[in-house]
DNA sequence: GCCTACGATTGGATCGATCAAACGAAAGAA
DNA sequence: TTCTTTCGTTTGATCGATCCAATCGTAGGC
């Protein structure tokens, strides 16, 4: 005698196999006498139904896939573990699991998920890191499969249900605090063009300079890393000061003649103060791009949180250990929204558009 | 018509239903005409046996199950990253998949197995951060269920396979380099005991100050983080030049005279000299209390690198970025073995102990 | 030339659930 | 009373694979 079956349930309460299954899928068309007397057998036997058997019949498998990728990238690194155990958990609370798979790049991950629909029939995906012109989404679009996005569609229309965090409001809520303290040079280093969550970062920190009347600022353009941050900001502050045009990848240009820091921040004596049209602040794409403008700013005898100040996004531990002041990311919320928007896909809920979500990240002031 | 089947396949080879399943699961049943005939209606149709069929006849569903910890444990979250992605990986590369689940505490994560496996048929666990006692280990041994921890079981003999990581040979790597360096006065700080990754990562320490004949050194126990790194360093530089003996938690005594920082490092002027009878070396059991300590030991103007060195636990993204050196731990082979031996055990390959894996860290010198 | 042995292939039963339809009994309508 | 409706419950078929026993054809032994 294995473990108890719908059958065995049925025989020991008294009723068939499928007074059984309604009492557990639909216990409203069952009488309340029958429903208690099978619900203590159920609960006696330690029944618990059979999801393959289940999924026989029903085509549905309760399972939500998840491509991890090769992590590496970095300092990013809990913001997928936090994203993980707040998927994992809510899907826990509709009765889903979350299964992983791995894929090398986005057409080994369209292959993957032809392979997991077929073979274990998963029902539905939820998709990290979209981008421009994703092949991704596109494929489950043609095959109308059910998927949720963390990330807008960058560049295209609404076509598919997304969750997303407003980066544009995060670095405009960095880039409102500096100018607040008093900041009036405001440099943003971020990523190449061409990359949605970037660009987004660099617009927020661009609008809040021109609502404020200060002008384009200036910027630069790296490749995400602690060097790339480094070298950001010595190209920065190197071409502040002498009117010519920075390096090709340093896109901003001098502006009016800088003031010095924030009010609010002291400042203790023994920092070199920034030359002249430098930039007193920094809005980062990235803590790990902050981290590197720190680094650089030390470097050169400039002390973040008292000289200059440097704000971070992600909110990265390697952040909150540094004192570094971040954008915060509400990841939970996030991966929550990302099943609660896929279970009512599954449910066939389907409305007129897509489902879209955007949430928006918090200020973590630090000493920076 | 939906997907293929096993029968959409027969009929295409024109063999029966049987024969396509032996040309999957015993080829060398079918002959090489016939096999090659089915293998070529499998390729047309693109035939992929379902899972959820298989399982119901089999009873094994090529699931593996891994609880999910709640994150938010500060530095340490790429390790996790890490291991998921490679645990993935070996297991997709023998046709296993990795379901995740959560749990609040070992008591939930029991009845979490016991669930999965009557629902999912999960076929198997991997258990993360065991512990002195392990409830859920001796739940799963009395079940006779599958399963392999990464950790060994501290204070118990060999009961079950597990893979582990040898964090006293990581630390003892480090306190000999340390030694070559120069220093003779090389403290430890650590948790409090009890913890058995703890007390290991201490144990390689006090065995490398023994085998160099440097007598026991000082040490301190506190919880991990920042904060506990940085009161660990004040109470251990404050505890030497007195010869008192030191707070509760400051285990270690002063010892013979202390010598400089090591010859082979750079030391650049400016920087204070650590006042005699201090430690010049750090060993850490984890990167967020070497943190801790780099920054009190820059806040009495003792330079990480110059006037004193320091070796976190890890090599968190953190560690790399800050320049501060640590040890590795090969993870990705570590979730590469956790795969092999559970198939190993699922194939019913049950040798007369349990299989035991530890791996060498190694150490990842930067400026500290 | 007949019978046996063996390799290759086949058909029926089965895993545990749900779907769809049938069923019997009690209640309401003719 | 008899027919219809409704409700609660049961029965048979089915999902797609594998297990098991049976069958087929052919080659080898006597």
């Amino acid at each position: 005698m294995g473990r108890p079956t719908l059958n065995s349930v049925a025989e020991a309460a008294a009723v068939s196999r499928q007074t059984v299954s309604n009492v557990i899928n639909s216990p409203e068309v069952v009488s309340p006498e029958t429903r208690e007397r099978v619900r203590a057998a159920i609960e006696k036997l330690g029944y618990r139904p059979n999801t393959a058997a289940r999924q026989m019949r029903t085509t549905r498998s309760q399972i939500i896939g998840l491509c991890i990728p090769p992590s590496g990238n970095g300092v990013s690194g809990v913001v997928l573990d936090q994203f993980l155990h707040s998927l994992t958990a809510t899907a826990e609370r509709y009765d889903h699991r979350i299964m992983l798979f791995t894929a090398a790049d986005d057409e080994a991950e369209t292959r993957a998920y032809a392979d997991l629909i077929a073979s274990v029939g998963i029902d539905g995906f939820v998709l990290t890191n979209t981008h421009h012109d994703d092949l991704r989404t596109r494929w489950l679009l043609e095959r109308e499969l059910p998927f949720v996005t963390f990330g807008r569609p960058w560049g295209a229309e609404d076509t598919h249900p997304w969750v997303d965090v407003d980066g544009a409001a995060g670095t405009r809520l960095a880039t409102d605090h500096l100018i607040r303290q008093g900041h009036r040079k405001i440099a943003f280093v971020g990523w190449p063009e061409g990359s949605g969550s970037g660009d987004d970062r660099r617009a927020g920190w661009a609008a809040a300079l021109a609502a404020a009347g200060l002008g384009e600022g200036p910027r630069a353009a790296v490749f995400d890393g602690v060097e790339g941050g480094r070298s950001a900001a010595a190209r920065l502050l190197d071409a502040a000061g002498d009117g010519s045009s920075a390096a090709a990848h340093v896109l901003g240009e001098a502006g009016p003649s800088a003031v010095g820091p924030g009010t609010g921040e002291p400042i203790a004596g023994g920092g070199r103060a920034p030359r002249p049209g430098a930039p007193t602040a920094f809005v980062c794409a990235s803590d790990s791009l902050a981290l590197g403008v720190t680094a650089e700013l030390r470097d050169r005898g400039i002390r973040p949180g008292a000289d200059a100040s440097v704000i971070g996004f992600d909110d990265t531990p390697t952040a909150s250990v540094l004192g570094l002041s971040s954008v915060a990311q509400p990841i939970a919320d996030v991966a929550a929204e990302c099943v609660r928007q896929l279970r009512a896909i599954l449910r066939g809920e389907t409305p007129a558009e897509p489902a879209t979500t955007l949430f928006t990240p918090h200020l973590v002031l630090r000493t920076t």
